[in-house]
Order: structure tokens, then C-alpha cells, then sequence
DNA sequence: ACCGCGATGCACT
DNA sequence: GTGCATCGCGGTG
């Protein structure tokens, strides 16, 4: 393993609680198209919105896997969405990857997505797919391999809190972090 | 601005 | 058969 890898891996070694607002501002490409993270939730084992919540199956077995790794799902049987697995093997924590601010590949996105307006590209966990090209062969990739690339970000913004969107379960854990104000957002966080 | 709804895959009950 | 960790469109204030 690389020194980077073993860095890598560390940092998603922890507690999603603790490692979900620090991904706020690290920039994510595949293969070379993406950029800053602008905003993620937190879902964990004990968590009834969770997919690890009622144990291990097929589709979630990479987040009870090593971490550093990416756990992609189908959802509404039409968009594909992207986690980031944390916490040590075993455990079932990930952080669901909501929106970017994009800046690498703008026209390859555009491209993907069919849409012009940058604020539009990777505001939702579809649409970042969509727009990264991520699909089920991502699924259980490690982060710190091709096509992957992770980049530490400029860690001085204040990290905003707020309810996950688009849930019934577990609706008032605030585990959703974003960059308040980034017109990137998927929605506004509440003041 | 907000609200309703249809599209569509598939894991899980 | 049910229910989504969603999106974009078309309707109404």
C-alpha cells in the first residue's frame, strides 16, 4: 500500500460522525472530471434509514467492507448514488455524497447531464453521478485507485448542519453537512 | 415559490 | 407486491 492509500485509508477509519464534515471542501474526481464536495449525510448502522440498518445483503456488502471504498446503489430504479464507506470493517457507516461544486471536466458534464448551468451539474446525488459517470461498476472500487482521485481542500469554511432530504425514517437526525451559501447545494440549509 | 406526479430497477417483505 | 438516501416537468399561487 502507497503512503497515500494508508493516509487515505486512515481518514475513513473513523466514525462517519467525524469524518462527513471534514469531506466538506476535499475535491473528488473520476477520472479526472468532478470537483469540491459541497455537501454529504451521514447514515450509520444504528440508523433506521440506513441500508446497513437491518444487516448485511448483495447490494450494501461493500459498506460493512474495508474503508476507503465507494458504495453505489440504484435508487427510484432511474438515478445511481454515491457513498463514501467510513468506520472500520465490519461496521456499516458511510457518507452519502450529495452534491459538488464542479471544476474539472465542465463540458464533459455537461455532456452527461444534458444541461448547461454549472449550478445545475452536481446538485444531487443523481445528478453528481450522473454527471461524474458513476454507475454499479464503481461499486466497491477503492478511493485511492484509478479512476478515483481525492484532493484536500482549503479547510477554513464553516460547515453547515441540517435534516437529511428525502427520508421517512430517522428524519430528525441533523446528519446532513454542507457549505451554507454554495450555490451548488442540492437545497439551501435553513439559517 | 411550492406542490404533485410519473418514470423506472430492484432489494427486500 | 411494496417502497424507496431522486429528478424534472407541468400546474398553481
Amino acid at each position: 500500500m502507497t503512503e497515500a492509500a494508508r493516509l487515505r485509508r486512515e481518514f475513513f477509519a473513523r466514525s462517519v460522525h467525524e469524518v462527513a464534515p471534514e469531506l466538506i471542501g476535499v475535491v473528488l474526481l473520476v477520472d479526472g472530471v468532478g470537483g469540491a464536495i459541497v455537501e454529504v449525510e451521514a447514515y450509520d448502522q444504528d440508523d433506521p434509514a440506513s441500508h446497513g440498518f437491518r444487516g448485511r445483503t448483495t447490494r450494501n456488502a461493500v459498506m460493512f467492507g474495508p474503508p476507503g471504498h465507494v458504495y453505489v446503489y440504484r435508487s427510484y430504479g432511474i438515478h445511481w448514488c454515491m457513498n463514501l464507506v467510513c468506520a472500520e470493517e465490519g461496521r456499516a457507516e458511510a457518507a452519502l455524497l450529495r452534491a459538488l461544486a464542479p471544476t474539472r471536466g465542465l463540458d464533459v458534464m455537461r455532456a452527461r447531464r444534458g444541461v448547461d448551468s454549472a449550478t445545475k451539474l452536481c446538485s444531487g446525488p443523481g445528478k453528481l453521478c450522473q454527471a461524474l459517470g458513476v454507475t454499479r461498476d464503481h461499486d466497491g472500487l477503492a478511493l485511492d485507485e484509478p479512476p478515483f482521485e481525492l484532493c484536500p481542500g482549503d479547510r477554513a469554511e464553516t460547515v453547515a448542519t441540517g435534516p437529511r432530504i428525502g427520508i421517512t425514517k430517522a428524519a430528525d437526525r441533523i446528519w446532513r453537512y454542507g457549505l451554507a451559501g454554495s450555490p451548488y447545494l442540492s437545497r439551501p440549509f435553513r439559517p
